[in-house]
DNA sequence: TATTAATAGTGTATCATTAACACTATGTCA
DNA sequence: TGACATAGTGTTAATGATACACTATTAATA
């Protein structure tokens, strides 16, 4: 590797596809430009990254700058490079995705972030840039890591029903699942702690609640433990 | 997304982990680099990213020039972007990951490439910059894709034997694998075109050489097709 | 207070896949 | 022609995946 100063050099940001769940629908966050080029278009939130911050940290700092976000499931996902990304100038995009709890967020929502909005993942408008092809790329990474990963967990609140996880895998797999055998298999993987509570939710039998147990499924992952879904 | 051309950008390289296999061993090719820092030091062949060409064209243009590898399977893997990774300056670098054939390698390795050297992945040299971690991601990529996609056929010339293949798996995973289950399930696959030749070797059995049907894949993998190992 | 509506919760039988396992076949070379 | 080295081949048992229907509990209402 030669190092060469001569060339001018491709400009560099992070962008990010922040996925909620609401309603029994997968939602994407998404800002709306201020500035051309794409004034008033949709956009993923990011930005450039500074010279003193590593990607993780860069997407981190414009998640929270443009929407409030903070302490989320993030995890980079794709490098994009094509040449005429942006039509000023080359630019380079680390995508990333984060996976957030819609409840911790709508609090913030109006404060921090006037110009963010959620969208069903099924009714996104016309995107900046290349951001639609960063939204499917994302999408298809949350698809197949849901599948071998209990990342689902990053998109519910702290207690859940049974029936909210199932409805969230059927929204993010588009695909409807059985209810015995999924109760089946996920109780199975014992990352379920039942609460005392139950969850009264108008006319009809309350739902036992859970939650997530994170402290043993870092010491199953350790093991190599199998959570294929 | 706000521009902003008033900080100092970052440098954009790009770095290619290249597999080989030989004589039942996964290798990887690395360049005894020339230039301080690190110099004599070994590490992954790589360089600048150009402004006008995208980050494959850049890997694969660095491949060329480096190591006189030309149409080989090449992916993006992992974007590096530590602060320190460089002790001169910050760069963030675009790693990738490459297949190929070390039958069609060997004779160009002479003139191209002077300085490249084949390492088995068990006994790599101390590595210049991160370009350690870089190699550990790629492996980590190389054995979770070889379970349900069929790269490994990238690595064989284009005539193989079973027992070739079997070998090639074990080396990327690690592990041992029945022979019996092992060919009825790639031969399940119907991606396996046997030749009418036979490959005589020393003093046993000749063994049936088989061809792989990238245009059957192909077409196989549009409908959706399951290729799990 | 009995009925209805709405979702929670539960078990079994069949089918498909994976895993474990050992011997015969065919060539070369001494 | 016997020894050696790798090629090639099926079956069984265990495990995991899939398909499937009814009862339980609450709030609302008649």
């Amino acid at each position: 590797m030669a190092y060469n100063y001569q060339y001018p050099r491709a400009a560099l940001t992070v962008d990010c596809v922040v996925f909620g769940f609401d309603e029994s629908e997968l939602k994407v966050l998404l800002i709306q430009r201020a500035l051309d080029p794409f004034k008033g278009k949709w956009a993923l939130p990011g930005g450039f990254v500074r010279v003193d911050e590593t990607l993780d940290d860069a997407a981190r700092r414009e998640l929270a700058e443009e929407t409030g976000l903070e302490n989320v499931f993030l995890e980079q996902l794709y490098t994009f490079g094509t040449v005429n990304r942006d039509p000023r100038e080359r630019v380079v995009s680390v995508a990333h995705y984060a996976l957030v709890k819609l409840t911790d967020h709508k609090a913030k929502a109006a404060t921090d972030a006037a110009n963010a909005q959620w969208f069903p993942i099924s009714k996104l408008p016309k995107l900046a840039f290349d951001h639609a092809d960063i939204v499917a790329a994302a999408l298809a990474r949350l698809q197949g890591k849901v599948r071998y990963q209990p990342i689902g967990f990053e998109l519910l609140p702290p207690k859940f029903t049974l029936s909210e996880l199932q409805h969230l895998y059927e929204a993010i797999l588009e695909a409807g699942l059985d209810k015995r055998n999924f109760r089946k298999k996920v109780l199975g993987f014992g990352l379920l702690m039942p609460l005392k509570e139950t969850q009264m939710a108008g006319r009809h039998r309350p739902a036992q609640l859970f939650r997530f147990d994170a402290d043993k499924y870092e010491k199953l992952k350790k093991r190599g433990f199998n959570f294929e879904l």
